[in-house]
DNA sequence: TTTCATGCAAAGGTTTTGCAGTCGC
DNA sequence: GCGACTGCAAAACCTTTGCATGAAA
């Protein structure tokens, strides 16, 4: 499935024109306030309906911070793949690249690959911890 | 919050034993399930209470694979920390460990608090990929 | 017209909570 | 007896689904 196949409707424009405005991460319901803020009704079922639709063609990441909710942002395809920071005090989850990274993963999956045979497509890291400005207020 | 704070009564006990003497990642539900079939009755709110008081204390980390449900997985403290391998195709979720991760995780937390002044304090990485069993069954 | 998108309300599934009863020290 | 633990049922929560309406090609 390739992201040519989705229909961008106006409210499918909307709900992307909100992710793409922001560095953080949204869950459906941040998505809808701030389109009612913006006068503009669209029905959380909707704005749950094509988040999955972006997901399934490569438009939106899910992120998962274990929280019971399920976030949501952007794939801007010529930025670098980062992974998320998860402060345990405020919630905050911020983004990071580590120039490191990269090659670390590729010969991770290379390792994975010949020891358990399994072949890994994608990842996701988590680093959970104290951000700047609750190391800071303390 | 440490260990020695959680009183071990006979169902805590009966859940723990579930989780120890099992390498899957098992939800509420299914240790539920597992405890009937024993014969030992308890009210899947006991079950919930329990292991988010075992999470509380580090006796069980949470896994979260994005599929609605949370799974817990005991947390032996002799051995080796390891991440996971989540087939997307069959669901099962695999522990692998891999001998240089834990050294470029090092340098990662090092390189995370120089950069962002984020306190690392623990990590989660998932692989998402095609287990052995889904990649010779093709 | 035909197809697909949308809104609303209801249903679904997982987890949490309130409260009364029970256990163990 | 007191405080903590447990079971049940109900509530809460997030997300999905069914169906009728509405928009677009």
């Amino acid at each position: 499935m390739s992201r040519r196949n989705v229909k961008i409707t106006k409210k499918r424009q909307a709900i992307l024109d909100v992710l793409r405005a922001t560095d953080e991460h949204l869950t459906a319901e941040n998505i809808y306030f701030i389109l009612k803020r913006k006068n503009i009704k669209i029905g959380l079922a909707t704005i749950y309906r094509t988040l999955d639709l972006f997901y399934r063609n490569g438009i939106v990441n899910k992120i998962n911070i274990g929280d019971g909710t399920i976030r949501y942002e952007y794939v801007d395809k010529g930025s670098v793949h980062h992974h998320h920071l998860v402060c345990i005090k405020c919630g905050k989850v911020m983004e990071y690249t580590d120039e490191k990274e990269p090659e670390f993963l590729e010969g991770l999956a290379k390792r994975i690959k010949e020891k358990y045979n399994f072949t890994v497509l994608s990842h996701e890291i988590y680093l959970y911890g104290i951000c700047k400005e609750c190391n800071e207020s303390e």
